[in-house]
DNA sequence: AGCACGCCGACT
DNA sequence: GTCGGCGTGCTC
C-alpha cells in the first residue's frame, strides 16, 4: 500500500497520512511536491513529506487526495533541510514552516510561474560603478574571505560607520560572481533601503532581485522562480528571504547582523540571521555577518574563533570619527528636552551651514498626561500602558494597541479640570525648536508622518535639498541612511536603556547610540555628538563613549557571564496569554510542574509577570527555561512540548514558545 | 488555527 | 418555534 504522508499549514504539530488518487503512476510522487487534499470540512495545500507502506492511522479515517500540483518539487532538498531543521529547532508545526518558505501564490496552489513584468534589475545598458581603491584593513578582510571561498566559515565584519564594509561586499561578491555563483544579501527592514539596492545593482551586470515588503504576491513569485531556476544572480531581501531556492548559492551576506528586525516576532519565531549561519554551512559556503555594533552573541563567537573577526577599525576615506561629549542634564538643565549646552552647539552648527541631527525615540507630543489633583495618569483601557497625547490630532494613543480617545478636559477620576501634559515626544521637541530657530528648516521623521507612501522618500528628498536644517526623529532616523552634510548629533536622552531590567536593553542602548552617532561626520566634516544624561556617570555609558564600542561589549560579556546569561546559557520563553491574570499564571505552573527526566540542568524561572503585563486586553505570564547547553534545553523542549499540548482546559489560553527570545521580559 | 457540532437564552 | 452565543472536540 502506498501512503503519503504530507505536511499540512495547521499549527498541530505533526503529519497528516493520505491515499494516492487511484492509478496515478506513484513515480512522480516526490518529497517536496504540493498536493491539494481534503482535511476536515476544507481543502489545503500541503507538502510531501516521505512515502511510506504502513501508518497507525485506521485505515477508514484515510482520506483520497484531491489533486497532485507539482511535477517538480517545490521545496528542494536544501531548502528542506532548512525547514526540518528550523522546525525542529524553533518546535514549530513542519506544515507551518514550509508555508513560511513558499510565497502566497504558491501556498495557495498557483503555478510557479514568472510574471510578464520583469522584476529584475538588470544593469546591462548602464556603465557599472567601478570599485574603490581599498585600504589595507579592507583589502585584508576581502582576501580573508576569498582564500576560503569554497567552505563554510562565518566571518563578523566589525566595522565602524564608514569604514566600507558595502565595498568589501562588493568586492567579495565581485569573485563569486566571476565563478558564476548567487549570492543572498540579507538586511534589516530599513524603510525598504532603495540605496542599498542600487549600490548593489549597480555595480555588477548581473541580474539582480530584491524582496521588499510592498512587492505584490505576483511579484514575489517571480522573484522566487528567478532565483531557484538561477537567472537571478543576487538576491537582497529582508529576514525571510533566508528561504529563497537557489541553484548555485555561494555566498551569504548579512548586514547590520545586530538588528533585532531579522527575528520574527510573532508566530513562527525564527532568527533569519542564525538561520543563514545553518544554511551557509549546508551549502558548504562563506557568511559574512557584517555591523558597527555586532551583537554580543557574534561577538562572542569571533572572540572563541567560532567565527573569524574582520576589524575595520578606521573610517575610509578622510572621514573622521565623531567627538564624544556627554552632558549631564541635572547640571545643564533641559528646557524642552534642549540643555543650554546642546542649544548652543545646534546654533553653532547650524550658522556654520551644517545639519543637525536629534535623535528622540519617542513619538507624539508628551507621553504622560497627569493630574495633579489626585495624581491619576491616562493609560490605556486594555494595555498596561501610558496613553501618548498626540497634538496634530489632539488625541491620546496607546502605542501599544493603537487605541485612540480623545484628549480629556478633565481629570477621568477626581474631575479636576487642569490635567497637566508632562514629558517629551518628537512632536514636542519639533515645537521647541520651531521657536527657538525660527528659519531654519525642520524636518521631522517618525512612523507618524511616514505611514503614508512615497512619505519617507520626499522626507529624505527634503533633507537632500536643505544643507542646513535640522532632523529630528525616531529610530527610523538613526537606521541606514546616509547624511553627509550632518556635524552635530544629539541624544535628547540617552537614559532609557540604562537601568530597564530586559537582557539586552543595554546591549541595544549601545547600538543604537552608535548608529546614531555614526550619521555624523561622514564625508570630510568632523562630527560632534553630544549625549545628555541624568547619569553622566553611568559605568557603560562611560565605558561606550570614553572606550567605544568593543570595550562596551566586553563589560557586557563579563556581566553576561556573571550571571550565567547568553551566549554562557541558552534560552526559551514560554509566554501565556489570557484575559485571567490567574488562569496564565496557573497555566504556566502546570507546564513548570511537568517533569522531564534525564535532563538536570534546565533552571525554570517564573511564571512572572511580563514587563507589559496587560495587552490588548490580555494577561501575559512567562515562563524561562535555561541551559547552559543548547542541546539539553532542546531535548528538553522536545519532550516538554508535547505534554504541553496535553494539557487540558488549555481554552481562554494562548501560548508561545520562542526559543533563543530576544525580548526575555 | 479553523471548523462543526451542540446545548442554552432572546427575538420575529 | 429559530437565530446565534461560545464551550468542546477533532483534523489523516
Amino acid at each position: 500500500m502506498t501512503i503519503l504522508r504530507l505536511a499540512l499549514p495547521t499549527p498541530l504539530r505533526r503529519l497528516f497520512d493520505y491515499l494516492p488518487v487511484p492509478g496515478v503512476d506513484c513515480a512522480i510522487l516526490v518529497p517536496g511536491i504540493r498536493v491539494r487534499v481534503p482535511f476536515q470540512s476544507r481543502r489545503l495545500v500541503g507538502i510531501l513529506v516521505e512515502i511510506v507502506q504502513k501508518t497507525d492511522i485506521p485505515l477508514r479515517k484515510l482520506k483520497k487526495i484531491i489533486e497532485i500540483i507539482d511535477a517538480e518539487p517545490i521545496i528542494d532538498h536544501d531548502i528542506n533541510k532548512l525547514c526540518h531543521f528550523a522546525a525542529d529547532y524553533y518546535h514549530y508545526a513542519l506544515g507551518e514552516v514550509y508555508a513560511a518558505a513558499i510565497p502566497t501564490l504558491l501556498r495557495q496552489g498557483k503555478d510557479a510561474i514568472v510574471k510578464k513584468k520583469s522584476i529584475l534589475l538588470a544593469n546591462t545598458m548602464g556603465q557599472c560603478t567601478e570599485p574603490l581603491t581599498l585600504n589595507d584593513d579592507q583589502e585584508q578582510a576581502v582576501r580573508a574571505v576569498y582564500a576560503k571561498k569554497d567552505q563554510f566559515q562565518v566571518y563578523l565584519l566589525d566595522g565602524v560607520t564608514g569604514s566600507g564594509k558595502t565595498e568589501i561586499y562588493l568586492q567579495i561578491m565581485a569573485h563569486m560572481l566571476a565563478q558564476n555563483k548567487q549570492i543572498l544579501v540579507l538586511i534589516p527592514e530599513i524603510s525598504l533601503t532603495p540605496q542599498t539596492v542600487k549600490r548593489f545593482s549597480e555595480r555588477f551586470k548581473v541580474p539582480v532581485v530584491s524582496l521588499h515588503s510592498n512587492l505584490s504576491d505576483a511579484d514575489r513569485l517571480s522573484a522566487w522562480v528567478l532565483a531557484k531556476s538561477n537567472q537571478a544572480s543576487i538576491v537582497i531581501g529582508t529576514r525571510s528571504a533566508i528561504f529563497t531556492p537557489f541553484r548555485h548559492l555561494g555566498l551569504i551576506i548579512v548586514d547590520e547582523e545586530h538588528d533585532s528586525s531579522f527575528k520574527q516576532q510573532d508566530r513562527f519565531r525564527y532568527h533569519a540571521r542564525d538561520l543563514a549561519i545553518f544554511r551557509a554551512r549546508l551549502h558548504n559556503i562563506p557568511i559574512v555577518l557584517g555591523s558597527a555594533t555586532p551583537s554580543v552573541e557574534s561577538f562572542y563567537n569571533a572572540k572563541i574563533n567560532r567565527y573569524q573577526y574582520l576589524s575595520l577599525p578606521t573610517r575610509a576615506g578622510k572621514a573622521q570619527l565623531p567627538d564624544f561629549q556627554l552632558i549631564d542634564v541635572r547640571q545643564s538643565p533641559a528646557e524642552h528636552g534642549l540643555s543650554k549646552v546642546l542649544l548652543q552647539a545646534i546654533t553653532k552648527h547650524l550658522a556654520a551651514g551644517n545639519q543637525v541631527l536629534l535623535f528622540l525615540n519617542r513619538r507624539g507630543f508628551a507621553p504622560v498626561i497627569y493630574c495633579p489633583q489626585c495624581a491619576w495618569i491616562a493609560g490605556c483601557k486594555r494595555c498596561d500602558m501610558r496613553m501618548v497625547y498626540h497634538r496634530k490630532d489632539h488625541l491620546l494613543k496607546c502605542h501599544h494597541c493603537n487605541a485612540k480617545r480623545p484628549m480629556p478636559k478633565a481629570c477621568d477620576l477626581c474631575s479636576a479640570p487642569h490635567l497637566q501634559i508632562l514629558g517629551l515626544g518628537t512632536e514636542r521637541l519639533e515645537q521647541a525648536l520651531a521657536e527657538y530657530f525660527k528659519d531654519i528648516p525642520l524636518i521631522r521623521v517618525d512612523r507618524d508622518n511616514t505611514k503614508r507612501k512615497g512619505a519617507m522618500h520626499e522626507l529624505l528628498q527634503q533633507i537632500h535639498d536643505h544643507p542646513c536644517a535640522i532632523l529630528l526623529g525616531t529610530q527610523m532616523l538613526a537606521k541606514g541612511h546616509h547624511f553627509p552634510n550632518v556635524t552635530l548629533v544629539g541624544i535628547i536622552d540617552a537614559d532609557c536603556g540604562l537601568f530597564s531590567a530586559d537582557l539586552r536593553a543595554a546591549e541595544q542602548m549601545g547600538q543604537l547610540l552608535l548608529q546614531v552617532a555614526g550619521r555624523a561626520g561622514r564625508a570630510d566634516k568632523p562630527g560632534t555628538v553630544m549625549v545628555q544624561t541624568k547619569f553622566p556617570k553611568h559605568d557603560l555609558l562611560q565605558l561606550l563613549i570614553a572606550k567605544g564600542y568593543l570595550p562596551f561589549v566586553e563589560q557586557l560579556l563579563t556581566e553576561r557571564a556573571l550571571s550565567e546569561m547568553p551566549p554562557y546559557s541558552f534560552l526559551a520563553l514560554i509566554r501565556a496569554e489570557s484575559l485571567s491574570q490567574e488562569r496564565a499564571r496557573e497555566f504556566l505552573e502546570q507546564v513548570r510542574s511537568i517533569t522531564i527526566s534525564g535532563t538536570d540542568d534546565i533552571e525554570l524561572l517564573g511564571p512572572i509577570s511580563a514587563t507589559i503585563a496587560k495587552r490588548k486586553g490580555c494577561y501575559s505570564q512567562l515562563l524561562l527555561l535555561k541551559s547552559k547547553k543548547r542541546m539539553h534545553l532542546q531535548y528538553y523542549l522536545r519532550l516538554l512540548v508535547p505534554e504541553i499540548e496535553k494539557i487540558p482546559n488549555a481554552h481562554h489560553i494562548r501560548w508561545v514558545l520562542d526559543v533563543d527570545p530576544l525580548e526575555v521580559l
